[in-house]
DNA sequence: CGTGAGATTGACTATATTCAACCCTAGTGG
DNA sequence: CCACTAGGGTTGAATATAGTCAATCTCACG
């Protein structure tokens, strides 16, 4: 594995410490965490797990992006998963996962080994239940995917992919944003849509020639009609959440 | 909801007391379940829940299969999950779903009044700990799902949904098979494999025709070569767990 | 300045959808 | 007892949407 281990930094001074797995953690349940852990880095295209390779540590995002896929024999792949900061790689109770964990963009994880994590989560119910929280939103958001991938058009599953990172980035730096950042490659966000990267790319052109978006660059974008957007996405007419 | 109230037949007669929420509990525990629990029935088609309305209780299934699924504004409608014997509905902490749960044969449910059920789950981590295993399990089908709904052709679809119902009823009543039912219409089919219900009948024909499958009925079938029917799923060689 | 990975665009094609006609079978009522 | 009906299912023909193949473009980087 080509990554690179850092110094971690405390978690009083985290940035994913109130929403990670140690988000319902008092000052001692922080302590043993903290003394278990370490960083590692991967740079973006990096494979940080294998499909069915022994899990060895499980870890938190702590910055950046990264996916989960799985891929058939012929070479099709489906992401099944995007992990942004303050999600969990790994499960407690088992030794390997169903698909492949791969650095999208470069990141930092927060480690811990996997047996005496294990040992820690039999006996502190605060990070049993942010474990629970955690994969029953993980649960959800697959439902939401599903339906997109089953029954979305081409141009829906683009639009609700936009909204998607427009929402979340509306989330983590509340206030005016300017371009938004796309951490993926046409590639890797056909691979997420049940999509070819043609499709994807001809489906960007289109929303910016109705004025929807535009882009500053091929990894960048700005949203200049939020209601036009989601018109397109086929949700709700407030989407669950009025944003 | 025009479901009707039975007797519950007591736990350690139970089909799923192996399988279900209650299966690592010991005989205490399963004492305290007991007095909370009460059956329903639902016929097919009934609605056992709607999207959003509030969770008055949660539930196993004892017999019978219910489906999850989210419907667009415009009718285009997506399974999200079928629940069969043993699974669970309702979520600790939860007090809403995000889908419709539907009986798509008659079913029986074994329920527990939210609130208590809840405190319950707080003192017993067994209770806990196979909620959570459970919703680990559903993760995984879910990603499974994606991949399928995603990245395979009709003809995948349809080979791996009827592998999934062979496992199953191999599963169930170990030893040797004759006619296996569909619990679902096409319609239905075509709703939980993202394909209409046209396409379904149609390939339900050319698997059919190249005598991989037979039906004795239109809704009872027999898999005459079952490893030509893998071959047909697109997975690997061996589909992780060999048969 | 040249290279190559990523992206765009066009032309053509394939797969699944749509629309429509027709078939089966179980259940109902005359 | 049988004809009728309705819901579910099958099949065909035409169509649309996204996929495939291929040429070209852009831009960051060596």
């Amino acid at each position: 594995m080509n990554n690179a281990l850092l110094a971690p930094i405390k978690c009083g001074d985290c940035p994913i410490r109130h929403r990670a797995v140690c988000a319902r953690c008092d000052d001692d349940e922080l302590t043993q965490l903290e003394s278990m852990k370490t960083y590692r880095t991967f740079a973006a295209g990096d494979v940080v797990l294998w499909r069915g390779e022994p899990l060895e540590f499980v870890a938190s995002v702590v910055s950046g992006v990264a996916s989960l896929s799985k891929t058939m024999e012929d070479g099709r792949t489906q992401m099944v998963g995007l992990l942004l900061p303050s999600d969990f790689i790994g499960r407690p109770g088992r030794t390997e996962i169903e698909f492949d964990v791969t650095a999208t963009t470069e990141i930092t994880l927060c480690c811990f080994s996997r047996l005496p994590f294990e040992k820690l989560v039999d006996r502190t119910p605060h990070v049993a239940q942010r474990l629970m929280e955690l994969a029953l939103d993980e649960l959800d958001a697959a439902r939401d995917w599903m339906l997109l991938l089953g029954r979305k058009t081409a141009r829906e599953k683009i639009a609700t992919f936009i909204e998607m990172l427009t929402r979340r980035a509306q989330l983590d730096q509340s206030g005016s944003v300017e371009a938004l950042d796309l951490p993926l490659t046409r590639d890797q966000i056909a691979n997420y849509l049940g999509l070819t990267l043609e499709t994807v790319s001809r489906q960007f052109s289109a929303l910016k020639k109705d004025g929807i978006i535009d882009f500053s660059d091929r990894r960048h974008f700005v949203v200049n009609d939020l209601a036009a957007l989601h018109e397109e996405t086929g949700d709700d007419a407030d989407g669950g959440i009025l944003s």
